[in-house]
RNA sequence: GCCGGGGUGGGGUAGCCUGGUAAAUCCUGCGGGGCUGUGGACCCCGCGACCCGGGUUCGAAUCCCGGCUCCGGCCCCA
């Protein structure tokens, strides 16, 4: 193990300097926001999870793509691949009393061991939501509502595609057409990989198949009388959402996880990121085999926290990071750096961003630094003026500076922040 | 798992094709000084790097092989 070793991150993982933080906090902050004035309330879960709640949906293989290990007892945990399995294992096992519609959300990390790439990386984060039990389609439009809400918020509600599939009405055309749930067909339907579909199907099925891809409803009715009603209802309800501006566009060949989803799902683009350029994603699912619980309404979406963060950034459409007042201190001497302590610790108190002199710098460096990081103001704590029991205190906007008694610092200093 | 392009001080780079003078360019950063206590300038000094391992060669940052890793594209995506 070589120092190069040890400096080098994980794989797919990333550290984050303070400016990155300060952009990350303020679109987390947007979220937070958006979701607690919908009345969500937030949770968190474990880092890591038992891997059988994992595997108990989709199987080992799916181990292939987690962070597996065994715990000294030989427990068998995973990090967590993603966060609507953990709630719902929270909800069922401990949340189930609380009143509903139960509306939880979350900001965590997640990890998946995939090659990263652009857009793709092993740790990443995850905001989102659930809303469990309710009226579906109430819970639908509450739920799209939102995500017009946070994309509106953002000001890229314009520009990203929102796009509403029904995993049930594939579900039911493949079985009408007597395709047995054939993953090859899904995945090829989600990929618009016609020559694939093609390949695997009769030319009557292929047909259907199309107008599924295409979105022609007008179609499938006419093929598929049975199933007038519900694509009925589908239309319908896509133009209840676009009559409270919500701009979704039907698109049934959206498939999703179709593991655990059902019924409606929806997928956010933001067309300008290229390959990964899905942000968002979410719909109905039922958990309820995996829980060996009775089948109740569950909705939910997650953003990619880094994705959407990439997506504002290219469309130069970051939030503004709050700038505040802040106050440098210099000390010339060993005297004065006591007494900078203790004034500097009643400016803090009053929750102005204080710092100090901890290098001994000259008075010049200490001045550029100050100016470089941009204070508002500084104090000058030297022996000059501490014989004279007064502080220079120089407002840095202004370029104006006065020796203040060492009583009235802390006012003086607020009076010109106000400013 | 596959394909393509990269990895040179803390950050950004030149050098690589066409190996060679004492092992490296420029910008920036960082520290100090000029200026013994005051404006981001300027000047000076200092700090600091050829991803790792093998091979070819008298000689490798440079060419070859392998690995790691980063970027991008496939595959996959619970």
């Amino acid at each position: 193990m070589t120092k190069k070793d040890i400096l080098s991150r994980p794989r797919g993982t990333r550290d984050f300097d303070p400016k990155e933080m300060a952009i990350r906090r303020a679109v987390e902050g947007i979220f937070r926001e958006v979701f607690e004035t919908y009345g969500f309330q937030e949770i968190m879960t474990p880092t890591f999870e038992r891997a059988e709640l994992f595997i108990e949906k989709s199987g080992e293989q799916v181990l292939e793509e987690m962070y597996f290990f065994e715990d000294k007892s030989g427990r068998k945990l995973v990090l967590r691949p993603e966060l609507t399995l953990p709630t719902m294992r929270f909800y069922f096992s401990e949340l189930r009393a609380l009143q509903k519609p139960l509306k939880l959300y979350y900001v965590s990390n997640v990890f998946r061991y995939e090659e990263p790439q652009k857009g793709r990386y092993r740790e990443f984060w995850q905001i989102g939501c659930e809303i469990i039990e309710g009226d579906p389609k109430r819970t639908l439009i509450e739920g799209l509502d939102i995500v017009r809400e946070i994309l509106s918020r953002f000001k890229i509600l314009e520009m990203c595609e929102i796009k509403l599939g029904n995993v049930s009405i594939v579900r039911k055309i493949l079985k009408l057409l007597g395709i047995q749930d054939d993953r090859r067909i899904i995945r090829a339907i989600d990929k618009d990989d016609i020559d694939t579909i093609k390949s695997l199907t009769t030319e009557r099925q292929f047909k259907i198949i199309e107008m599924l891809i295409k979105t022609d409803i007008e179609g499938l009715k006419h093929e598929l009388p049975e199933l007038s009603n519900e694509l009925k209802e589908y239309e319908r309800l896509i133009s209840e959402l676009q009559n409270l501006d919500i701009p979704v566009k039907g698109d049934l060949g959206i498939t999703r996880g179709w593991d655990y989803y059902e019924g409606y799902v929806f997928e956010v683009y933001a067309p300008w990121l290229g390959a990964e350029k899905q942000i968002c994603g979410g719909g109905f699912y039922d958990l309820s085999d995996v829980f060996e619980e009775e089948k109740i309404t569950t909705f939910g979406f997650a953003f990619g926290l880094d994705r959407l963060i990439d997506a504002l950034k290219d469309a130069n459409k970051l939030p503004e990071v709050p700038r505040r007042k802040s106050v440098y201190v210099v000390s010339l001497s060993d005297r004065g750096f006591s007494i900078a302590v203790k004034i500097i610790r009643k400016i803090r108190k009053k929750g102005i961003i204080c710092n100090l002199d901890t290098r001994k710098r000259n008075m010049r460096r200490a001045l550029e630094y100050a100016l470089e990081n941009d204070y508002d103001v500084m104090l000058i704590v030297g022996d000059r003026e501490l014989d004279k029991g007064v502080i220079s205190i120089k407002d840095l906007r202004k370029n104006v500076q006065e020796e203040v008694p060492l009583k009235g610092v802390v006012e003086y200093v607020i009076n010109i922040l106000r400013r």
